[in-house]
RNA sequence: GGGCGGUUAGCUCAGUUGGUAGAGCACCGGCUUUACACGCCGGCUGUCACAGGUUCGAGCCCUGUACCGCCCACCA
C-alpha cells in the first residue's frame, strides 16, 4: 500500500473513555516541543507556502473576530502544510501607534510632555491602585523617552496575552518568527524603505493643508477617515457689497465660526443671479473684511443660496476652491483645535474697520471651534447680519476613525508618498492578485479610484518609526527642509532626536549651522505596509527573503483593503515592482445575533478564552471554519456545540475502528471498495475546496461523508467486521475502516488539530500535521481499483427504510423482521454485492424479493 | 449619488455547467443498538424577497423593483 498510514504503525493505545478536556494544552506543549510549525529555512522557494500574518493590536484585545479570521488563515497553512509546501507562518504583533499611547496613557495614568527631559529613575503609577478609586487623579506628565519606554513594557505584558490565546487556539505560526511593528527590525525596514523613497522621489515634504485631529494633535491620512452623523445647523449670513450701500449677498453656513478666516464667496459660473457680480468684493459680517466673490464649477446652485463661503479651511472643497482660484490663506486656528490670537489690519488683508474687527474676533481668540461657533451666532444676532434664526440638520462630518472630534484642516508641513501617479498601475496589481472571493477586488478598485490626494505618513505623535532625517539649521535660526540631512543604511535605525546626522557634533543640535531632528513618527500603516519585508528578512537575510517572497498569502478582513492591503501592495510595487503576495483571502466579520458587527462598545463581546473554555479549541474553531470566505457570519454557540460533539464523535469512531482484532488483509469486499471509491472521490473536491481557499466547503463535505461513514457504512459492516462471515471478510473491512480513519483525520486535521492529533497518536507515528494530505490514488489502490459506488447508496437506502418502518412501529432497532423488496433492476443486480451485510445490520430474517413496484415492505417476524 | 454583497424551513446557512427544494440547530416522537445517551432512529417545517423575460424546464441566466448590510463620495 502507497500510504503507510493505512496501517497502525505502533501498538494501538486508545483509552477506554476518550475526551476532548485537557487536549489544549497536551498538545500545544507537544508541537512546541517537537518544532512542528518551525520553518525549515531549507528549502527552496518553490516548495515554501508563505503567509503575511496580520499583526493585531495588541493594546486592544482579542475578541471573536479576531479568532474567526486567524482560524481560517491556518485552516489554510495546515492543509498546504500537509500537501508537502514548507509553511512559514509568522505572527506579529501591531503595537506602534496611537491606540498604544492612548492605552499607555490611560492604564498608567501618564502623559507625554516632549518638553520634560528624561528622567532615569521614572517609575510609573501603580495601575493596580488607581482602579476603583472614582475620580480619576490628573496625568502625571512624562518625558517622551520615558513614555515610549511604557509604551514598550506596556505591549510586552500584553503580547503575552495574545500568544497564550492563539496557542490555545491552536494556531500552526512558527513562534520563533515573531516580529512588532514597533521593534528594531520593523523599525530598520520602515527607515530604510522611507529612505530609498525619498531617494527615488518617491517620498517627498511638503507644507501644505492636510487634515488635522485637534485631540491628537496630529495629521491624519485620507484611509483613516470615517463620516459620522451629526447634528449641525445652517446659518443664512449677509455679507454687504462693497461700495453698493444697502445691497449684500446671503450665504448659508454650517460653520459661521470661520467667518473671520473667510478669504472669498464662490457661486457657479453659469448662476445668472450672481454672474454680474463675479470679481467684484463683499464685506465680511462682523470684520469687514473686503474679499471676492469667485466663479468655480464645483459651486453647486442648488445648495443653499448657490453662494458658498471660502474659508482657511472649513472642508476639503475649501482647499480645492483655494488652490485652484489662488487665493490666501488665513488660518485662525491652532493645532490644539482653538482660535488663534490675531492682529487685525497687520496681516495683509484689507479691513475696513480694525477696531470692530479686533474686538469682534477678541471674543472668539482662544476658543474651540465649537464655543467660538455659539459666541459667533451671538454676536450676528446682534450685530443683525444673521437673517433669521439657525435651521437645525444632521449632517455627516469627518471624523478620525479613533478621534472624537471632527476634523480640521491645518495647514503643516507634512511627508507624503506618491500614489497619484502610480493609480493605474495599482488598479492593475488589483488584477494580478488572486482574490478570496473575488469580488473583494471592487473595494480595492474603488478605493485607488476614489483617491483625492497622495498618502500623508507623518504624524506628530511619539510612539512610531522616526523618519530618520535631520534638517539643517540656517544662521537666522530656521530650519533648511530644502536639503534634509540622511544617514547612511548601515546607520538604521536612528532616532534624530537623539542620534547625530554625519558630519556634525551632539552640541549643534538646535543651533545656527547645525542640525535639527525631524520630530515627526510614521503612521503605523506606514510600518506594517511593509510587513512582507519586516518578516522575510528583506536587508538583513537576503538567503530567507529569496525563499519566501512574494509571499504566497495575505489574510485579512475586508474593512483594512483600504488601508493595509491597498498601502502594501503600494510599497511592494514601488520597491520590488511586483505584487507583495500572489493570494488575499479576505475574510467577514463576525456578527451578533442583531447582525450587527460584534463590538466593545455594543456590550456583545464575548471574551475569546471563555469560548474556549467552554466549547474546546476544536469546537470553536469548528465555528469559525463553517463560515464561508468572506462572509460575515454570525456569532453562534450553537456550531460550537456542533463542533464538540463532532469531536467526540472522531474520538468513539477511532476507539471502535481501532478496537478489537486488527487482522487486515485486502480489501475484497464490494461494499468495502465502493466505500473507499467514494472517499477517493471525497478526497479530490476537498483538495481542490481547500486549494481555492474554501476552507468551509472541504468541512462541509468532510463533515457529512464522515457522518454517513459513523451512521451506514459502520452499522452495515459491524456484524462482518466482528468475523460473523469469516476472517477475509472481516479483515476486508478492518482494513478499510482502518483507511477511512486515517483518511477522515487527515480531512479535518485543518480545522480540528487537537481531537485529530490525539486520535492520530493513538495508533500512528508522528504528527498528523506532518503528514501527508491524502491522496485519492492511494484510496482507489486500496480499494483494488476503482469500484462502482452504487450499492452503498442501494444499501443506506434500504437500511434507512428499515429503520424508518422499526422507529414508526416504535420497536427497538435490534427487532428481527422479514423484508420484501420491490425494485427495478438495477438495485437486484447490485443485490448480492450487499445482501448479506444489509441482512446483519437489518436483522432482517428472511428477505424477499418481487418484480416491479419501487419499495420496500417491512414485517414483524411471526 | 456611485460600487459591492445579500434576501431559500422558526434560527444559522448550503444549493458551482438550468433538470423532482437540502443540512444542522430548534421542536415533536421513538429506541439500552457488544464505539459513542456527549448516543442512535424517525417525524414536522418552504409563494426559494417581488415583478417581468429567456427556456420544454429557473432558487440558479437576463431586466427592473423593494428591503438589509458594507465600502466610497457629497457635506455651503
Amino acid at each position: 500500500m502507497s500510504d503507510p498510514s493505512f496501517s497502525p504503525r505502533r501498538a494501538v493505545t486508545a483509552p477506554d473513555k476518550p475526551a476532548l478536556e485537557g487536549l489544549e494544552q497536551k498538545w500545544s506543549a507537544a508541537w512546541d516541543a517537537g518544532g512542528v510549525y518551525r520553518f525549515d529555512r531549507a528549502r527552496d522557494r518553490a516548495a515554501v507556502y508563505s503567509i503575511d500574518t496580520p499583526p493585531p493590536t495588541v493594546s486592544g484585545s482579542l475578541h471573536v473576530g479576531h479568532v474567526f479570521s486567524y482560524t481560517h488563515t491556518d485552516a489554510i497553512a495546515r492543509f498546504q502544510r500537509m500537501r508537502g509546501r514548507e509553511v512559514f507562518y509568522p505572527m506579529g504583533w501591531d503595537d506602534n501607534g496611537l491606540p498604544t499611547e492612548r492605552r499607555v496613557q490611560n492604564y498608567y495614568g501618564v502623559r507625554c510632555d516632549p518638553s520634560l527631559p528624561y528622567d532615569p529613575s521614572f517609575t510609573p503609577p501603580d495601575p493596580s491602585t488607581r482602579a476603583g478609586q472614582g475620580k480619576k487623579p490628573p496625568a502625571v506628565p512624562v518625558s517622551r523617552p520615558n513614555f515610549i519606554e511604557l509604551c514598550a513594557r506596556l505591549t510586552q505584558e500584553d503580547e503575552h496575552v495574545f500568544e497564550d490565546l492563539w496557542r490555545r487556539l491552536g494556531l500552526s505560526v512558527d513562534w520563533s518568527l515573531t516580529y512588532a511593528t514597533i521593534g528594531r527590525t520593523a523599525q530598520n525596514v520602515s527607515q530604510a524603505a522611507f529612505l530609498r523613497m525619498l531617494a527615488r522621489g518617491e517620498a517627498y515634504q511638503i507644507e501644505a493643508p492636510t487634515l488635522w485631529d485637534v485631540d491628537f494633535r496630529t495629521a491624519v491620512a485620507q484611509a483613516e477617515l470615517e463620516d459620522r452623523e451629526r447634528p449641525g445647523a445652517y446659518h443664512r449670513i449677509k455679507f454687504d457689497q462693497a461700495g453698493t450701500p444697502g445691497a449684500w449677498l446671503e450665504i448659508d453656513t454650517t460653520r459661521p465660526e470661520l467667518i473671520p478666516a473667510c478669504v472669498a464667496l464662490v457661486a457657479h459660473p453659469d448662476d445668472e443671479r450672481y454672474r454680474h457680480l463675479f470679481d467684484t468684493d463683499v464685506l465680511t459680517p462682523l470684520f469687514g473684511a473686503r474679499v471676492p466673490l469667485k466663479a468655480h464649477r464645483l459651486a453647486d446652485p442648488e445648495k443653499g443660496t448657490g453662494v458658498a463661503m471660502i474659508c482657511t479651511f472649513g472642508d476639503v472643497t475649501d482647499v480645492v476652491w483655494w488652490r485652484e482660484l489662488q487665493l490666501p490663506a488665513r488660518a485662525i486656528i491652532l493645532p490644539n483645535g482653538t482660535f488663534r490670537a490675531v492682529a487685525w489690519g497687520s496681516d495683509g488683508f484689507e479691513t475696513v474697520d480694525v477696531p470692530r474687527a479686533q474686538a469682534a474676533y477678541d471674543q472668539l481668540a482662544g476658543l474651540s471651534s465649537e464655543k467660538a461657533r455659539a459666541r459667533i451666532v451671538d454676536l450676528l444676532r446682534d450685530s443683525g447680519d444673521m437673517l433669521g434664526e439657525p435651521r437645525p440638520v444632521m449632517h455627516a462630518v469627518k471624523f478620525f476613525e479613533k478621534g472624537d472630534r471632527p476634523l480640521e484642516i491645518l495647514t503643516s508641513r507634512q511627508w507624503f508618498v506618491r500614489t497619484m501617479d502610480h493609480r493605474e498601475a495599482l488598479i492593475a496589481r488589483g488584477t494580478e492578485l488572486a482574490w478570496h472571493p473575488p469580488h473583494m477586488r471592487a473595494r480595492f478598485e474603488n478605493w485607488v479610484n476614489g483617491l483625492n490626494g497622495d498618502w500623508c505618513i507623518s504624524r506628530q505623535r511619539f510612539f512610531g518609526v522616526a523618519f530618520p532625517v535631520w534638517y539643517p539649521v540656517r544662521d537666522d535660526g530656521s530650519l533648511d527642509y530644502g536639503r534634509p540631512l540622511v544617514p547612511d543604511e548601515s546607520r538604521l535605525p536612528v532616532d534624530p532626536s537623539t542620534d547625530v546626522p554625519d558630519g556634525y557634533r551632539p552640541e549643534q543640535r538646535g543651533e545656527p549651522g547645525g542640525f535639527a531632528g525631524d520630530p515627526d513618527v510614521m503612521d503605523t500603516w506606514a510600518t506594517s505596509s511593509l510587513s512582507p519585508q519586516i518578516t522575510a528578512g528583506w536587508l538583513d537575510d537576503p538567503d530567507l527573503f529569496a525563499r519566501v517572497f512574494p509571499m504566497d498569502l495575505r489574510p485579512q478582513a475586508h474593512d483594512i483593503i483600504r488601508t493595509w492591503l491597498f498601502s502594501t501592495v503600494l510599497r511592494s510595487h514601488l520597491e520590488h515592482g511586483a505584487l507583495p503576495w500572489a493570494n488575499a483571502a479576505i475574510s467577514g466579520w463576525v456578527l451578533d445575533p442583531d447582525r450587527k458587527k460584534m463590538s466593545k462598545s455594543k456590550g456583545n463581546v464575548v471574551t475569546p478564552m471563555a469560548l474556549l473554555d467552554e466549547h474546546g479549541s476544536d469546537g470553536v474553531r469548528y465555528w469559525a471554519a463553517s463560515g464561508r470566505p468572506g462572509v460575515d457570519t454570525a456569532f453562534d454557540a450553537g456550531q460550537m456545540k456542533v463542533g464538540r460533539r463532532l469531536s467526540i464523535k472522531l474520538l468513539n469512531a477511532a476507539k471502535f475502528a481501532l478496537g478489537g482484532s486488527l487482522q487486515a488483509g485486502p480489501v475484497t469486499e464490494p461494499l468495502d471498495r465502493a466505500f473507499l471509491t467514494s472517499l477517493a472521490h471525497l478526497v479530490r473536491e476537498c483538495t481542490a475546496d481547500f486549494e481555492a481557499y474554501d476552507y468551509a466547503r472541504a468541512l462541509q463535505r468532510t463533515e457529512t461523508a464522515f457522518w454517513q461513514f459513523c451512521d451506514d457504512y459502520l452499522e452495515l459492516i459491524k456484524s462482518r467486521r466482528y468475523g460473523d462471515r469469516g476472517e477475509a471478510s472481516a479483515a476486508s473491512a478492518t482494513t478499510a475502516m482502518l483507511v477511512a480513519l486515517s483518511t477522515f483525520l487527515r480531512l479535518f486535521a485543518p480545522v480540528l488539530p487537537f481531537v485529530t492529533e490525539e486520535v492520530w497518536s493513538w495508533w500512528q507515528e508522528g504528527s498528523i500535521h506532518r503528514s501527508r494530505w491524502p491522496e485519492p490514488a492511494d484510496l482507489e489502490e486500496a480499494a483494488g481499483g476503482g469500484a462502482d459506488v452504487a450499492p452503498l447508496a442501494h444499501a443506506s437506502e434500504i437500511l434507512g427504510e428499515i429503520r424508518r418502518w422499526k422507529s414508526l412501529n416504535k420497536v427497538s432497532i435490534s427487532t428481527p423482521v422479514n423484508v420484501t423488496l420491490s425494485f427495478a433492476g438495477g438495485v437486484y443486480d447490485a443485490l448480492p454485492v450487499f445482501e448479506l451485510d444489509l441482512r446483519a445490520a437489518g436483522r432482517i430474517q428472511d428477505l424477499r424479493r418481487v418484480e416491479g413496484g419501487d419499495g420496500v415492505i417491512v414485517e414483524l417476524v411471526s
